[in-house]
RNA sequence: GCGCUCGUAGCUCAGCGGAUAGAGCAACGGACUUCUAAUCCGUGGGUCGCAGGUUCGAAUCCUGCCGGGCGCGCCA
């Protein structure tokens, strides 16, 4: 039984003790949920169910709960519900009932975790988005990790989702991008203006040697190729360092493309046909103080070119276009400012703002050493890049220590830490699951202990603590993943790995809780072969949740 | 000044409407002829920044204040 069952189950309950009462059967909520409480005294689970109704249909919630309980108390799996405090039901489960979810997992392997809990939802995931002036630095690494794993957290819970990334290689950043390789290649010391760090050296040397004869052109034209050839090779670099990252877009959107469709003009036209277009000073605004913006917009510049803030208009109607429902982007806390005006043009075109547009704020990452932020990247110069990370502490615990907190915190990453191979270092210690489980299997292989017929299970030889613990942590797993991608905080899955981690390692630890025999010529027994369900259950479960994380699950470490 | 965001154990952080607020680290003490000790067990440690409010119930939601970070261009 997994907690969603018992859940339907509670509520299937709650709706027998309304009909048998004459109770209005429209008060009871169409999902709920049970708990599991934070004290083992209290059961394997909770459900506040007569708490949250007693009031809404005039029923003391205490008496409701009794009414409740022994309703429940009648279903099959239930082993008892006990009343607490203002009217909580706290549940135990038959040991068979709990633990049939080991084969359950088992059975479904990869699908477990699977929900429908975002279904017909047309997401569309806007991370990074780093100009192809230089490598992707730290900022973009950590959506880089937030952001992919988002996207599979989402499609996990049932969610249509494409993942975008935008960038512009026309604009005044890419000016200075050509002027800095071209002084590079000449030999020349970078612009006031331009990019400094070795990279722009190293392109400068591949555009020259792509096209040898660059520096004999004029320099306008000679300029032209560098921004040319230099763009391709820094974002064939970039796309070539996130895809070694794990991270891949189903969307790479030119800024450029909005222009050449007319979108920028169309959606002025949209926001004019909704009334909030106006001129002053020789410039088009966008009335967004209409919807709580601190102050109005410019869309086209009194010179008659576009502000960028047109473009970031006419980009989120071609989304909205393109059919998703519901546009999040993911910027850096530097970017915080344009909630506000992004908001307020969603409500321009007549959007719901708090549905239709999401914006997801990062706060700052810190690479650190020896209790001081590593500043400089031996390549970019000032910043650290997502190679410098990679370099550090790998793929795995980069992506992982990046995914394991609240996008909220800023926070640092201890390179020390991080590149430990203990209990300290949470990668570690969920992978070594991962690598435990697959060795316990191995050996039950050796041994000739096989899990046998799906049928001839014997879950309720799940009895000890250490598995009824486990096996309702494995549990929270679907319910985790289908909460992290409503909220867009994966970092729950990598939190709930880490309590599995620990009930496994607390299940291996256990001398009642064996695999194998003890000794080789020991008998096999049943014991053995649930447990070794329940071992198998575990290694899915950890392998699915590292695998949403893009992180590795080894066999062996 | 306005806006956003954060404030939870000595440190790094979970918890974001449920019961006596958790984990790791740091301190101290235990468990290896191992189904991988890269592990496990135990002990101590807190006015959840402060003050009100909503609620049967608030670390969690609302308001105000205090403190830290960031942002407030006809830049991109």
């Amino acid at each position: 039984m997994t907690p969603a069952n018992l859940a339907d189950t509670v509520l299937s309950a709650a709706r027998a003790v309304f009909e048998t009462r004459g109770l209005d059967v429209g008060a009871l909520p169409a999902t709920t949920t049970v708990e599991r409480p934070r004290n083992p005294e209290h059961g394997d689970y909770a459900s506040t169910l007569a708490l949250q109704l007693g009031k809404k249909v005039g029923v003391a919630p205490r008496e409701l709960a009794t009414a409740l309980a022994e309703e429940l108390g009648r279903r099959d799996g239930v082993k008892s519900v006990e009343i607490a405090g203002p009217g909580f039901l706290n549940i135990r489960l038959d040991a068979a009932a709990a633990g049939v979810l080991a084969r359950d997992i088992v059975l479904a392997g990869s699908a477990y975790g699977r929900t429908e809990r975002l279904a017909g939802e047309r997401v569309n995931l806007e991370f990074v988005s780093a100009n192809p002036t230089g490598p992707v630095h730290i900022g973009g690494v950590r959506w880089a990790a937030v952001g992919d794993a988002l996207s599979r957290v989402l499609r996990t819970a049932g969610a249509d989702v494409g993942t975008e990334y935008y960038f512009n290689d026309a604009g005044s950043q890419i000016d200075r991008f050509a002027r800095s390789l071209l002084a590079a290649a000449k030999g020349e010391a970078a612009p006031e203006d331009g990019y400094g760090g070795a990279y722009i050296a190293e392109i400068a040397a591949d555009v020259v040697k792509a096209e040898p004869e660059v520096l004999s052109q004029d320099p306008e034209a000679a300029q032209e190729t560098f921004r040319r050839v230099g763009v391709d090779l820094m974002f064939a670099e970039i796309k070539k360092s996130l895809t070694e990252f794990g991270v891949h877009f189903d969307t790479y959107f030119n800024e450029k493309d909005l222009h050449d469709r007319g979108e920028l003009q169309e959606a002025l036209d949209r926001l004019r046909e909704q009334g909030h277009i106006f001129e002053s000073d020789g410039a088009t605004w966008l009335r967004t103080t209409d919807f709580g913006d601190d102050k109005d917009r410019v869309l086209r510049k009194s010179d008659g070119d576009w502000t960028y803030f047109a473009a970031d208009c006419a980009y989120y109607l071609d989304k909205r276009k393109r059919g998703f429902e519901r546009v999040v982007i993911m910027l850096g806390a530097d970017h915080h400012g344009y909630i506000g005006r992004m908001k307020a043009m969603a409500a321009c075109f007549g959007d719901d703002p708090a549905k239709n547009l999401e914006i997801l704020i990062g706060q700052m990452v810190n690479l650190v050493r020896e209790g001081e932020p590593v500043r400089m990247s031996k390549r970019a110069g000032t910043v650290v890049t997502l190679e410098d990370f990679v370099e550090a502490l790998g793929v795995d615990a980069t992506r992982y220590a990046l995914a394991r907190y609240s996008s909220d915190s800023p926070i640092d990453i201890d390179i020390d830490l991080w590149t430990r191979a203990s209990r300290e270092n949470p990668v570690y210690y969920v992978q070594y699951v991962a690598a435990r489980t697959a060795s316990a299997a191995r050996q039950a292989e050796a041994l000739g202990v096989t899990r046998g017929e799906p049928g001839d299970f014997r879950a309720d030889l799940l009895d000890n603590e250490k598995d009824n613990e486990l096996l309702k942590t494995l549990g929270e797993y679907p319910e985790t993943v289908a909460f992290a991608a409503e909220h867009r905080e994966p970092h729950h899955v990598a939190r709930l790995l880490e309590k599995i981690a620990g009930a496994y390692h607390r299940f291996y630890d256990e001398p009642a809780c064996r695999i194998t025999p003890k000794n080789a010529d020991d008998p096999v027994t049943d014991g053995h072969r649930a447990r070794l369900w329940l071992n198998d259950a575990t290694r899915t479960v950890i392998a699915n949740g590292l695998a949403l994380l893009g992180v590795s699950a080894p066999e062996r470490m």
